[in-house]
DNA sequence: ATATTTGTACGAAGAAATTCGTATTAAGAA
DNA sequence: TTCTTAATACGAATTTCTTCGTACAAATAT
């Protein structure tokens, strides 16, 4: 399967992976807080999300309720393919790097990556 | 100015980064090689990237030389932010963790890595 | 029971991105 | 000079994404 969500897609996504479940008026009244579309605009594109396969719905009750087809880490690892293809020529070290060094990280978060990175080492050795 | 290039306009700003400049047959060619794309296609792409203001292009003589208007840096740093937003939900140390984990890193690159985060710590004491 | 509210379906318009064909012009070769 | 090659300009068709209005059905409230 090709997982290629458009920006769209991926604000609705980012609703559903959070409550795991969501009718159209959930993903909309979130939306509405930034942004606004119309209801109908949202329903149609979560119905459109359904034909390309992105998410699935259960039609038992009126009101349909959507569940995403893949994980958000999946989008994720998507999503990085994408730009280091794009954008950093394949170099995770610099794509790392520009991350830490423009966001801002916590010291916990420094302390999260330093573990990673340790463990990581010992897998090689 | 909004930096927003679509994919195609990516793949070509990627050509030009690299060669510093670029004719629309330079771009062209490079994207032959794995893409296939008419002529015109690519020309066509590279006038509207002009007419965006995404790249300038010296027409002294017949055949135009391209030049990008905003670096490879600022094209990452954008990317970034949008995939931390919408697929990280703003977290830069999982993006980095997911960044590790997926791709082998070099040794090389994870002492990049590491260097960088123990200047970051001294930054912050 | 009837009216209102809340939901889905769906067509279609609009906007943005992509692709390509044709016309024309400039440069270089014969 | 004349022919051929290589370049740009540009209109237009296509595709994809986004938005919304209208129609209709089901649930709820009066």
């Amino acid at each position: 399967m090709d997982i290629k969500p458009t920006e769209s897609e991926l604000e609705i996504l980012q609703v559903i992976w959070n409550k795991g479940q969501c009718t159209v008026r959930d993903v909309h009244e979130q939306l509405a807080q930034t942004k606004d579309a119309g209801y109908t605009t949202t329903l149609k594109l979560m119905q459109i999300m359904h034909d390309k396969g992105l998410v699935e719905r259960d039609t038992t009750s009126k009101t349909h309720l959507y569940k995403a087809l893949f994980t958000q880490e999946q989008a994720q690892s998507n999503a990085l393919d994408k730009i280091l293809s794009t954008v950093f020529k394949g170099s995770t070290s610099d794509l790392v790097i520009q991350a830490l060094g423009q966001h801002r990280a916590s010291a916990d978060e420094i302390d999260a990556i330093k573990n990673f990175l340790n463990q990581f080492d010992q897998d090689k050795k």
